[in-house]
DNA sequence: CTGGGAAGGACCC
DNA sequence: TACCAGGGTCCTTCCAGT
């Protein structure tokens, strides 16, 4: 963060040098290049969205009036190193990336700068022009960039941009912002940094190409912001490598120290048939002969010699196919380089019958050595600087030969950052920051009882989530043989040796309540288990330890008396796990820690109960123009498995609700799950419910606002119940923005068989004995009762 | 199962 | 009329060799 990084970047290079050497072509929009494909075009040119590597027929539709000069390349490079010599002033180690752009560092240049005489910055203003009139540069950095660009000019009569930043990637971003002959800074502070290239579209970042970039796209990213914002997502779908550098490029993390030229990889030749294509063998092997030859001169004037040679064919389709061939010995001779490349040739000639149409042919020497050095080999190792030698954390692991300022600032400066899990708005650097998300994952909630997130064993998942071997060491320091795991997942694939095999599994959907009967049998459970010894902890987790957890935890407590009501006990989870009172948010949930603290405090003995369900109706408010005009109603028992009844139904436009409508109640028993689909099998709306407690209607009476039990009348004369939901008590509604707030369910339905007489709804106080609650379990003979499944498919609209 | 070709792409200028 | 040059680097995937 402390070093000064400048990108010089020309103005529309080749274009302008052409401009400058030719006026008349100044205010015509012009292009350098060819017929077949552009170089760079000025910046007339560009409005008409004539851009580089385009080829030149389609600028010509693009500007029908456009001019194309033919690139003199020779030109450029001796304007280019006119540049560089400047450049090189400020820094004698910048590096150039082509002729028209450079880095270079100017922070040992700033601090000598200042005992510079004015004399030294002071140039003459204008090019060409004897030093009558004179401008003098400051002593900052903006001053002195502007001179470098002054001075470019001075000795181009050209113009250029530039980006000063604490990085490289930085910098040529920030050139890029006040182009074309502008400069721009960007402050050496995280704050700055992350103003700066949060709304960046993701694809100017170096990096990022077209493909790239409609692949995010795909994902819904279109700036930096959003590529970091979904880093889990890219985490699950991307390669360790793509993600890693698109997490380093997307929060403007770069490389502060100028990489000098490697030594050459590779080195080659290629030509398009000037004729367009050709199929004659001979003609096409006279051309592996040319650029065979000139890849064996170059590489004698380099000093090389190769292995390993690449023929690169270009189809008449532009489909484009590389062969290679190890050679014998490492040589910079033509004839070895051409015995391999014709034998590559041949055989493609023989495998197309012939009948081998071109556009292009390519010769490669890859697999490079110093002429010198050949004997010995000392190959370098990769210096690989990757977010995962960071994740390891510390400076103490950041090795010798490791850049310790390439993530600088953000293990020694604090930045803001949300917390996605308790949704605290946080301060600190990088390292608090995954400190503050492992802690997060993992709450004590009570003094034996701790709910966690997922321990993940998948190396996909553990940015996001626990990392198992994490998990397990710290259980096993802290509470030795004491703890033991309450699996509340469905989704479950870890390896249960990390934690000695104290795994207890509640199989629980997510975003689903558990069955009334897990809620029994987790409570039992948990409580012999931290009964059965003072030192004993529960680990209770899910997914990201909210939902299941908090609802099998808030049951928990009330279990254990330490809270007497279901929204105290909820409120108790919710604080101590989120800030933001965000924890058993799910309505169903909710629903089933209600019922479970009314079942302890009318000391209920759970049982069997069945209703008989007559119909369903949603209620539209007007307002909702965009609710669905079809719908689908599913009705699950239980486990889920057996479906009870699926219908159909549509609504006029003018209707404002659903009534769904059984011919013969449907019989109904024990955890129901209902639910509303869409055309395209979206669920839309879902609730669950527990015929038991549908029996009490004392439980819906003086309830509060954030109770999501409903509200339920009778009615003497049909015999019929009516249960009243509203949209915040409704799954998967209740944070639908799209959802209006005054939408509402109404299930109607019979606590007797219809075929019988008629039996008084009955209240707690009436009919329910003292159990001992270690009856309730499965092996329980009120449990065993089973309901009849029956499946009903009814097309209404028929 | 891993490492090194080989082939194919993406990207940059 | 007409849909991409030519020089590179690096990454991924597949396949083969142990």
């Amino acid at each position: 963060m402390n070093r000064t990084i400048v990108h010089i970047d020309m103005d529309a290079f080749y274009a302008n040098v052409e401009i400058r050497d030719n006026p008349i072509l100044a205010d015509k929009p012009m292009a350098v290049g060819s017929e077949s494909m552009l170089s760079t075009s000025n910046y007339i040119a560009r409005r008409f969205g004539v851009r580089a590597a385009m080829p030149g027929f389609i600028a010509k539709e693009l500007c029908p009036d456009l001019i194309i000069v033919p690139g003199n390349y020779q030109k450029y490079h001796s304007e280019s190193s006119k540049i560089m010599d400047v450049i090189s002033k400020y820094d004698p180690n910048y590096s150039a990336r082509s002729l028209d752009e450079a880095y270079c560092d100017i922070t040992e240049h700033l601090i000598l700068r200042k005992s510079l005489t004015n004399d030294h910055r002071t140039y003459a203003k204008y090019f060409g022009v004897d030093k009558e009139e004179t401008i003098l540069f400051g002593l900052d950095a903006d001053e002195c960039v502007k001179e470098i660009r002054h001075r470019i000019y001075l000795a181009t009569n050209l113009t250029a941009s530039a980006g000063i930043a604490c990085n490289l990637r930085l910098a040529k971003l920030c050139s890029d912002v006040n182009k074309p002959n502008g400069q721009f800074r960007l402050e050496s502070n995280v704050d700055s940094i992350l103003k700066f290239i949060e709304p960046l579209p993701i694809r100017k970042v170096n990096g990022i190409g077209p493909t790239t970039a409609l692949i995010l796209d795909c994902y819904g990213i279109k700036t930096c912001k959003d590529l970091y914002g979904k880093r889990d997502m890219i985490y699950l779908l991307e390669t360790q490598n793509t993600f890693e550098f698109l997490m380093i490029a997307c929060r403007g993390f770069g490389s502060d120290r100028i990489q000098h030229d490697t030594e050459r990889k590779s080195l080659g030749h290629e030509t398009t048939f000037p004729s367009g294509i050709s199929n004659n063998k001979e003609e096409m092997l006279k051309i592996c002969y040319e650029l065979s030859e000139e890849v064996s001169q170059e590489l004698i004037q380099e000093g090389l010699k190769t292995f390993k040679v690449n023929l690169k064919i270009k189809n008449v389709d532009f489909k484009i196919y590389t062969r290679t061939k190890s050679l014998k010995t490492y040589t910079n001779k033509t004839e070895d380089i051409y015995e391999g490349i014709k034998c590559l040739f041949l055989n493609e000639w023989k495998n197309s019958n012939e009948k081998l149409k071109l556009r292009l042919i390519g010769v490669r020497a890859c697999d490079l050595k110093d002429e010198q050095s050949l004997a010995i080999s000392p190959k370098k190792g990769s210096n690989s600087k990757k977010l995962d030698d960071f994740f390891k954390n510390n400076s103490a692991s950041l090795s010798d030969n490791y850049d310790e300022n390439y993530f600088s600032f953000e293990l020694r400066e604090n930045f803001n950052f949300y917390c996605p899990h308790c949704s605290d708005y946080l301060q600190g650097n990088f390292e608090f920051y995954l400190q503050h998300m492992d802690s997060c994952f993992n709450k004590d909630i009570a003094e034996n009882m701790i709910a966690m997130g997922y321990p993940s064993d998948n190396a996909l998942q553990k940015l996001i989530r626990n990392q198992i071997e994490k998990v397990s060491k710290y259980l096993n320091e802290k509470h030795h043989e004491s703890f033991r795991i309450f699996n509340l997942c469905k989704e479950t694939d870890y390896d249960f040796s990390h934690f000695n095999y104290m795994v207890e599994l509640f199989p629980i959907e997510d975003h689903n309540p558990p069955r009334f009967l897990q809620i029994l049998d987790f409570c039992r459970s948990v409580d012999y288990w931290l009964k059965t010894d003072g030192k004993n902890v529960a680990i209770v987790h899910c997914k990201a330890g909210k939902g299941r957890t908090g609802t099998m935890i808030s049951c928990y407590f009330l279990h254990s008396a330490r809270f007497l009501n279901a929204l105290d006990a909820m409120k108790e989870f919710d604080q101590k796990r989120c800030k933001d009172r965000k924890g058993v948010t799910i309505p169903s949930q909710r629903r089933f820690v209600e019922y479970y603290a009314y079942y302890l405090k009318n000391n209920l003995n759970y049982e069997s109960r069945r209703i008989f369900l007559h119909s369903i109706k949603i209620h539209i408010p007007e307002e909702d123009f965009e609710f669905p005009k079809k719908l689908r109603l599913e009705i699950r028992e239980n486990s889920d498995e057996n479906i009870l009844c699926q219908i159909k139904r549509s609504r006029s436009r003018n209707e404002n609700s659903f009534n769904f409508i059984f011919d013969s109640p449907l019989q109904l028993d024990s955890d129901i799950r209902v639910i509303f689909l869409t055309k395209k099998k979206a669920s839309l709306l879902q609730v669950w419910f527990n015929t038991f407690f549908l029996y009490f209607t004392d439980l819906y009476k003086e309830l509060e606002d954030l109770s999501s039990l409903g509200s339920m009348e009778y009615d003497a004369n049909s015999n019929l119940f009516s249960w009243y939901l509203k949209t915040k008590d409704i799954d998967m509604a209740f944070k639908n923005k799209n959802i209006h707030s005054n939408l509402w369910l109404m299930f109607k339905f019979e606590i007797n068989n219809p075929s019988k007489e008629k039996i008084e709804p009955e209240t707690s106080k009436s009919s329910i004995s003292k159990i001992d609650q270690s009856e309730s379990s499965d092996s329980s003979p009120t449990m065993t009762c089973k309901v009849e499944t029956k499946c009903i498919h009814i097309d209404l609209k028929k």
